[in-house]
RNA sequence: GGGUCUAUAGCUCAGCCGGAUAGAGCAACAGCCUUCUAAGCUGUGGGUCGCAGGUUCGAAUCCUGCUAGGCUCACCA
């Protein structure tokens, strides 16, 4: 597992610091990675030891290099002085043994470490409102915080998933009165959430003659949080239902879940919340509400109570965070939920803080940018809804066309699962590869083309790459026969290079929630490997040692794309 | 108005806890299937890094101001 590997930026960083008067912490922290490869492996800039020297940074770069070059480690090439940088050249070979030693007896754990020793990290992501359509814009926090909880999970945090279904509010009682005058038992059971959302767009459009319904619908949601037993079937029947229908999205995607537990379950753990904060003398009345004072935090009064007395969403979440500190005992407490949000949970979590909550800092809101459309904003009403399930459905039939024209000799089975599987991966590498913040512009052009920067592409290199070894009857288990120190070509280094990076992009990917991090890397890999592929004869090396050698680097490079791919929820294909 | 995020190639974006000539992909143009999958590869063109100051040996990166846009600012979630 990780952490076995040299760090060579930590080496280069001891050869130094006893030359200087400077922590090892600190030089570790300017060494950088030249920006072409030409000018080495390694930099150490020499401007910061100027003053400290009273020298020009250049001298003091060929002094030090002198005194390193005395006592060249095996790992080290050379060092190279190119004006007031210090230069170091990684050897090879040594360098190629040792990074792919590493991937061989790893494998499917390359990249994966302990240093979450299995703390508990609560992701919650998804939380689609009952019964309203899962469109294009849920997929976001869905597809973003499954890969998320993923990467917690492969550096060895227990990764707690939950689904805050949006299962609570007003609208059930208009959903409960609008069923019981126009519902289709059939047709829930056929279709349940286009079967809800019917019933729940009449009863808006009726609304207008019918004033008298908003009455009825408040009614109902009383009844139904007093708990009579007709509205709570109804409800739970409402929830089940449109369960039932995520469930199968969740499926085809490989979304998974640990609990369900939505605002309902929630909102009976509210009175806890009020009783605690007024303990603890934080709850102030404003204009009739029950309010928190944030003021000392910049921030608009929190609205625990309503006016009416009735609980609000924000209390709700505080109760959420309670319940699951008594559940979970935190170590993090993701909410991977949209931008428009931030606020809100400002808000929240400078609650807890005010009650002096131990873990107020260890809540942390994951937000992230929202679909929207050239042609004006998302919005239901518009009719421009677009559900994920077609967006798939489209990606999925493209995807068929492609595969059917390319691999005349394939089977239909094969075809249909392998075209499953690279539309499916391709909607999510458009949600995924770039920062969170974002915007996504949706462009059915744009998001079906498959070529660049795409998962068909990443997928496609894997194919590739498990092509040629299955070709070659390459066997993994033999890798200490191989010698991997043959591999000293520019391109071969490159891919190495990067493979040797991987492990450190997903730490960062996990402290920063950016999975987008890693596939970066995954994808320069690909690209690389890509040139390599069109540069070198594999299966025709004639030096039978080098052939072997470089088959192992395919697989090295196979084994990597498809680690990073299964963390980001893509599962790759042996053909396409 | 307060808060906050964003502004980099025609488009979509990296780079942002300061470092060497600012990088990818798409699109455009020109090439490459007698080599292991052309969903591929190679090359060309394309930039006042929103604007103006400041800090520094050095700024796309840090600070200040400005401009433009997004989101948000109490009884929806």
């Amino acid at each position: 597992m990780g952490g076995l590997m040299f760090d060579f930026r930590l080496a280069i960083a001891e050869m130094i610091v006893n030359q200087t008067e400077l922590e090892i912490s600190e030089i570790s922290a300017l060494i950088e990675i030249p920006p072409k490869e030409d000018m080495g492996d390694y930099a150490f800039p020499c401007f910061r030891l100027a003053k400290e020297f009273k020298k020009k940074p250049a001298l003091i770069a060929s002094e030090i290099s002198e005194k390193i070059n005395r006592t060249m480690p095996e790992w080290l090439e050379q060092t190279k002085v190119i004006g007031p940088y210090l230069n170091f050249y990684l050897n090879r070979g040594y360098y190629a043994s040792l990074v792919l030693k590493t991937i061989f007896s790893e494998l499917d754990d390359y990249g994966k470490s302990e240093i979450g020793q299995q703390r508990n990290v609560i992701v919650e992501y998804s939380s689609p409102n009952i019964a309203k359509p899962f469109h294009v814009g849920h997929a976001y926090t869905t597809i973003l915080g499954q890969a998320i909880g993923n990467i917690y999970d492969a550096l060895g945090f227990n990764t707690i998933r939950m689904n805050h279904l949006g299962d609570y509010g007003t609208q059930f009682g208009k959903l409960i009165i609008a069923w019981r005058l126009w519902g289709d038992e059939a047709a829930l059971a056929k279709e349940p959430i286009a079967e809800l959302t019917r019933v729940y767009v009449k009863f808006h459009s009726v609304l207008e003659d019918q004033p008298e319904l908003e009455d009825q619908a408040r009614e109902a949601f009383k009844r139904l949080e007093n708990k009579e037993p007709a509205e709570v079937e109804l409800w739970q029947k409402f929830r089940d239902y449109s369960l039932l229908e995520f469930n199968r999205l969740y499926d085809r995607l490989e979304i998974n879940f640990d609990n369900y537990n939505g605002e309902s379950f929630y909102s009976d753990l509210i009175p806890e919340v009020v009783e605690m904060l007024e303990t603890k003398n934080l709850l102030q009345e404003s204009r009739g509400a029950q309010v928190v004072d944030l003021e000392e935090f910049n921030l608009n009064p929190c609205i625990i109570l309503k006016s009416d007395g009735t609980t609000i969403y924000a209390s709700r979440d505080i109760a959420a965070i309670l319940y699951r500190d008594r559940t979970y005992d935190y170590y993090k407490n993701i909410y991977v939920v949209g931008l428009p949000q931030t606020n809100h949970f400002q808000q929240v979590f400078a609650v807890l803080k005010k009650a002096g909550f131990a873990k107020a800092d260890q809540n942390i809101h994951v937000g992230f940018g929202s679909v929207k459309f050239k042609d004006g904003d998302f919005s239901t009403r518009k009719g421009n809804i677009i559900l994920l399930e077609d967006l798939l459905d489209q990606s999925v039939a493209k995807t068929k066309d492609i595969i059917t024209k390319n691999n005349p000799d394939m089977s239909k089975p094969e075809i249909e699962q392998t075209a499953e599987a690279v539309g499916l991966a391709a909607v999510k590498y458009t949600y995924l590869k770039n920062g969170r913040e974002h915007d996504i512009m949706f462009d059915w052009e744009e998001i079906l083309d498959f070529e660049g920067d795409t998962a068909p592409y990443l997928m496609y290199t894997y194919a590739r790459a498990r092509s040629i070894l299955q070709k070659a009857n390459f066997n993994c288990v033999e890798f200490n026969n191989f010698d991997f120190t043959l591999l000293t070509e520019d391109d071969e280094f490159g891919l190495i290079k990067n493979m040797y990076q991987y492990p450190e992009v997903l730490i960062q990917a996990a402290e920063e929630f950016e999975p987008s991090i890693m596939l970066r890397k995954i994808s320069q890999l690909a690209r690389n490997f890509n040139r390599f592929y069109h540069n070198t004869p594999i299966l025709k090396t004639e030096d039978i040692n080098l052939r072997q050698a470089r088959l192992a680097l395919v697989f090295a490079v196979s084994v990597v794309i498809k680690n990073g791919l299964i963390l980001a929820g893509i599962d790759p294909v042996e053909r396409m």
